[in-house]
DNA sequence: TCTATTAACGAACGCTGTTCGCTACGAACA
DNA sequence: TGTTCGTAGCGAACAGCGTTCGTTAATAGA
């Protein structure tokens, strides 16, 4: 079977002349997955892009994640690594719980196109455990019941959450209309609304055409910090005898 | 040019023998979407869906609609206007606040996996402007400053519309198991849930595997409303003036 | 040195939203 | 009444998506 001398016919030409086999792996996949959430936005995301990455096509990514679900999963997990807990001290329950808010807030906030992920799956990873444990941990050592331990920590997840998912959603406005400095975007979104609500007509919907000034005052952070409050509020009238 | 009576070449087939120009309104397209998320879930909601409902193909709707974020805004809205308000009563705020959250929150749970689109778009349809009004004038009439109202009103928005997307994640992980009661879906869910934490090392999460049957005791239903409660004593500590 | 395993990957499938350009109806105008 | 014209309807196609199949080739183990 001496073939080696006739030249490979060119449908069978060898697939790549040098360097075959590159390094692959799921870590390598995860970080370029991030990489470009946070430079090119969520919708950028698809196994092409990231395969693309690799100078490879989407298939050789299957091999070390089992579809598009599990690195979205564990590009979110990656990033909750981010997120520093300090050590628990129920006797400052309030200031601890608030810190760790604003704290998780930043860290989906710096990428932000993520919480997209966040809302549309259960929380099982490794982070979200460590998480859950210190808001738990820390209700319960503060003297609240397990039972409104669980659903405070719940609700405090969910509006984390929630919130940074509709920031995403200007997020991806912004993009969409090209911009690139939050500001200028906030300052034009706010004008528009301003402006929609002045239009209203003042007999059906009086206070809201009374006080659009009110309506547009506070940005995202200001808003976020607001709900925070009410909800801490809300929780420390069910801790047990606190004065 | 009598080419009449010659009859027509097959590729030139007059498109439809009988019954050209069917009805085919804006209105015949949001009630028909509407009726493809209720019955198959939101992610079965394609242009050719709504489409094949008329026996067509996608583009003969882009004369009605924009584009599909139109389309589902259209949708959403559509369900806002099932929602029933009441006349204000500012006396009574925390009353009629409450039930206006578990009436909207009902509405959202029976179009369940719609919560999917009120996230991702910012409020700007008829109903959503009428239930702001109906919130925000309930505040102020109850001696709200305009911007603690303004700040409240977009927190309550904010806590139903994330809840309900939760739950609509929820729905489409039960569709996608091919399960159809949300009951048994929850049990599973449940037990799933509590056999990972209780698989959890106690030596770094001690409190969540203490108190694994605390965590998974309720359902969405409990945890909206001790969240709803959260966020309305701190909306009543805020209310100037109150007993 | 031979063999079994498996990462890499080209090609394709079936799906998506959207656009293009043609057809033919209904209304408006001559 | 005859003609024109705007436009709803719609078939076909485009570019992109996630995923699967089957093949190739490099490596690890015997």
């Amino acid at each position: 079977m001496a073939t080696e001398d006739v030249p490979l016919p060119p449908w069978r030409k060898s697939r790549k002349p040098a360097q075959l086999r590159r390094q692959l792996s799921q870590d390598l996949i995860v970080e370029a997955g991030l990489r470009i959430v946070d430079a090119e936005g969520f919708d950028a995301l698809s196994m092409r892009r990231v395969a693309q990455e690799f100078d490879t096509g989407p298939a050789s990514l299957y091999a070390h994640v089992a579809n598009k679900d599990e690195l979205l999963e564990l590009i979110y997990n990656r990033v909750l690594g981010e997120i520093r807990l300090p050590e628990r001290d129920p006797g400052r329950w309030k200031e601890q719980l608030r810190e760790y808010m604003l704290e998780v807030h930043r860290v989906l906030a710096k990428h932000s196109d993520l919480a997209r992920v966040a809302l549309a799956n259960i929380p099982t990873g490794e982070n979200s455990i460590r998480m859950g444990e210190f808001v738990f941990g820390l209700l319960i050592e503060a003297g609240m019941s397990p039972r409104d331990a669980s659903l405070s920590m719940d609700r405090i997840s969910l509006y984390i959450v929630g919130d940074a998912y509709e920031g995403s959603v200007h997020f991806a406005r912004m993009r969409a209309a090209g911009m690139t400095d939050p500001q200028e975007y906030f300052e034009s979104f706010i004008g528009q609304i301003a402006g929609y609500y002045r239009a209203l007509p003042a007999a059906r919907f009086p206070h809201m055409t009374k006080f659009v000034d009110d309506l547009v005052a506070d940005d995202g952070e200001q808003r976020f910090r607001y709900g925070l409050e009410l909800l801490l509020d809300g929780i420390e009238a069910r801790m047990p005898r606190t004065p």
